[in-house]
DNA sequence: GATGAATGAGTGTTCATTCAT
DNA sequence: AATGAATGAACACTCATTCAT
């Protein structure tokens, strides 16, 4: 009852270790698995396949993230938003809840990121930029709407979606300390939406 | 002395389709062969190793980039450069003369950009980027020293060095045509010197 | 108590499944119990081991096979039986008896049949073979003997014994109708009767 | 040059071995290649994979079979046959020309009859009995054709089908001896078109 | 200038079975 | 009456690399 949930849980452990320094596609089960002292087919009884291990090491971090990332946009897809009601408090709210979940375990969050290559997960960020850009893009069309003269530029607000989530990349990949990523998440916001303003929408 | 060459230079080019579609390590030799029509052997004739032939494909990209860029850095480092000298047309120069490299042969630089992994090109983003930051790190420290009540922030201007790069990746995979990244390549040069200027020199 | 059996009841009933789609070798110990809802190792409380399961699943119709056909067979060696006493209602008999074992349960018969390779019964139809040879080799040593100038075709005798069985065989595996099957198994009888007594009995 | 061909062949002819005594699905290649003296990637320079193998060990026998089976079918529907132009002798070539070309390599035949479960040939007899029941459907029907009064009995058809195609399966897997072969199979043949005549073509 | 043959170590995955609890 | 955990051996297959010819 409590071997089990402990040799599952340092599997899990010793697995992120592996992922993190070789990536999903050169991590090896059969180092894992003697690396927590149990023969190669233990792992199967614990978990389908390699990718659901790989889950089992990411997947809480990016639900986590997910549910804050689409929480916050349906919530201000919800509200009959104007357009003067954006401040900077509210990038700043959603920037510090995704530091926040992904943070918390950051080592999760770094192979989610940059180690997924190979796993089901290999695209999780195009798709969150994707989302990112569909978002933007409806914002961006209603401030065009109510700014006459103002067209939206395509490339510059893929670039800054991409840019946007890039910014958090970058946290995560170069900032260890939480609360440092907190204060440069605000410069970083403060930035890309100047760039948004400017660069996104266009004269005509 | 006329069929080798040719015959290695198939190699190559079926090489770069395939390292394009699987990465470097997804690539198999074998396969390359196949198509090529020769042996797996013969590969060993004109490459020392997998990682010669990844050389092969990219390595004239990457030493064109590499003197296009470093020439314009020394250039600027020569110079007993005023502060003051430092025009919007430089960079867009240096920017055309990067864009008009790396397009070229644009297959090899989305290949070196993001199929290098396990090469030994794979930290070759990650280099430009540091020698970026280092070369940005000499001119702030000479824009604050002009500039008393002005001070460099580390993170800030490591930020904007790896955006600025991340620029040019993502134009190479995004935009195919060379015309429009020239366009834009202007934009987003403008956008980041901006950004330079507000968010790398800050108020003490 | 009752549960328990329930649960064996269920095993077997998966089983049957299991073993009628991908044969004994081919299905997984692992999959039955997941199907049952049980864990792996619950079959082996209620049997040794992969075989024992088998056993379960065609040893009814096995054992009800054998007894029926023993049965026949003994019967008429014991009576002192003279070579015309056989008639055509004889042999309808015996099929009609072995049609009904057969059928009781469809699924293991073809099982039994067809699906048994790698267990302990998979070479229970050369078994049956064999034996109706030795029965009907005793059978055809008594009709040469009384009729001078005829002797055995050991090969045909052989070949007719192996075409008997695979009448029955053929019927299981191709007539899912147990009426169907009745009707059939009479002229295949008949027509393998006439065979034997042209082609086994043969001129000396 | 010579090395080489001497390792393939012998690969084979140990894959014969380990085929016939375990069966498609039961022989492995690390034991094949073990016999062999080489490694076990060896084999894979040599054959694609397991099932290619196979069709190395038993290909030739198939397609020869096939080409002599195919060859006589077209050959007596192009002919515009008459009901009463078929004699013994047609079947008795036929049935030679079978045994001469199963006979050629016997175990590559007793393979491919009865031990190639799992690989790409696991249906061949199927498949061969459904090309002579299609052939003796067109057959039976031009008989009844012209023969009122009479009709085609479909399972009986079907059966008979099966029985001419598991006389040859009976001989190569229980005669070892070609002459033995060719001296019963006219029997079989013989006993069979009675059959047919009598059970196939019934009274309406 | 290449071929043809082979190596050896590695991969993820599946299996029937065991056994303490 | 069964679970949960684990074993250990096996599987087909793929890989970059080597080297005599």
């Amino acid at each position: 009852m409590t071997k089990n949930i402990r040799t599952k849980e340092e599997l899990i452990a010793i697995a992120k270790q592996e992922f993190l320094e070789k990536g999903y596609e050169g991590a090896s089960l059969r180092s894992i698995c003697k690396q927590a002292g149990v023969t190669t087919g233990a792992i199967y009884f614990f978990f389908k396949n390699k990718d659901e291990l790989f889950q089992a090491v990411v997947g809480g971090t990016l639900s986590g993230f997910m549910s804050v990332f689409e929480g916050h946009i349906r919530e201000e897809m919800d509200e009959d938003f104007s357009v003067y009601t954006h401040k900077q408090g509210d990038h700043d709210d959603i920037a510090k809840a995704i530091i926040e979940v992904l943070y918390k375990d950051h080592d999760a969050a770094i192979i989610l990121i940059s180690k997924a290559s190979g796993s089901s997960y290999e695209h999780v960020i195009d798709t969150v930029i994707e989302m990112t850009e569909r978002y933007m893009k409806r914002l961006a069309d209603k401030y065009a709407e109510s700014m006459p003269g103002k067209k939206v530029d395509k490339y510059m607000l893929h670039y800054l979606s991409h840019a946007m989530v890039e910014s958090f990349v970058h946290l995560i990949m170069h900032v260890s300390s939480k609360s440092k990523a907190e204060r440069y998440v605000k410069k970083l916001m403060e930035y890309h939406v100047e760039g948004w303003l400017k660069y996104v929408l266009t004269d005509k």
